[in-house]
DNA sequence: TATTGTTATACTCTATAACTATA
DNA sequence: TATAGTTATAGAGTATAACAATA
């Protein structure tokens, strides 16, 4: 494998993450969110209330840097905070009719963004885009856990 | 076109942005830079020498927000600032040598990368997944300059 | 003893606005 | 008058460590 076919495709990628997170934030910005303050509420959203002991799993984060994504999202308006009814240390944080909404929206804006970027494509040709991008999407996985 | 199949695609998309992320920041790491400085570094690389104002640019980034990323390059010696010869409001920011050094193992870390990605391909699949990329890369960069 | 979420502290990236030194 | 880079200030994300309340 020629090393400029194999560095041109990685540099694709790489440019493309960067003008992807470019999109993104501007869809976040409409909804009054940030991209972790919407990554939390997505998660959310996807699972009902959720202690912020499980969101700091899910997310991959302290739980210290949930505390803070939490008090923005409660200040916004997109989250509350409530007891949970059996454990009394935590906290069951639940998305707000708005929140539910704005993760609605962020939702949609992502089925549209791919229709737009797909329109033109014979659906033949997204199928091997998506099965190539599983095949680096492992190696890269596996890269990442042999390296940690 | 099936908005099933579009959004597969988009979604390994976006999870590759994410892990991508994750493995470069290990590589940064041992180099004692951030994703930011190391993005500095790497613009440096290729032009020499540069006022903080063309970094800016370069970077699409305030110059305050270049002045606390030179900052910290100065401070883990990777870089340092020396007055412009003839423009005695400027500075030329240079690489160290070690600045240089980790700038080159950056460089060679991504062709690391992209050959253990790809090392299982046939050229042809890996040109045909360049050739799709590109043609997502101008499909999203003409959606954001239509939507700003 | 272990766990949940907090306060305290610190570092990084980013921005805007006001200011100094120069062009 | 315009430009280069700074200080001042602010908000956001992230982390570790110490701590209170609860399990």
């Amino acid at each position: 494998m020629p090393v400029d076919v194999a560095t041109a495709a990685l540099d694709r990628l790489l440019e493309l993450t960067v003008v992807l997170g470019r999109d993104m934030s501007g869809h976040l910005a409409g909804q009054g969110l940030t991209e972790s303050r919407a990554h939390l509420l997505f998660v959310l959203h996807g699972t009902g209330p959720t202690t912020q002991r499980a969101l700091a799993d899910a997310l991959d984060v302290t739980p210290r840097t949930v505390t803070g994504l939490v008090d923005g999202l409660e200040a916004s308006g997109h989250i509350t905070r409530e007891p949970h009814p059996t454990d009394r240390r935590a906290t069951l944080v639940t998305p707000t009719p708005a929140g539910a909404a704005a993760a609605r929206a962020l939702a949609e804006g992502r089925v549209e963004l791919a229709r737009a970027l797909f329109a033109d494509w014979r659906p033949d040709d997204v199928e091997r885009l998506t099965a190539g991008l599983d095949a680096v999407l492992s190696r890269v996985q596996t890269l990442v856990e042999e390296s940690s």
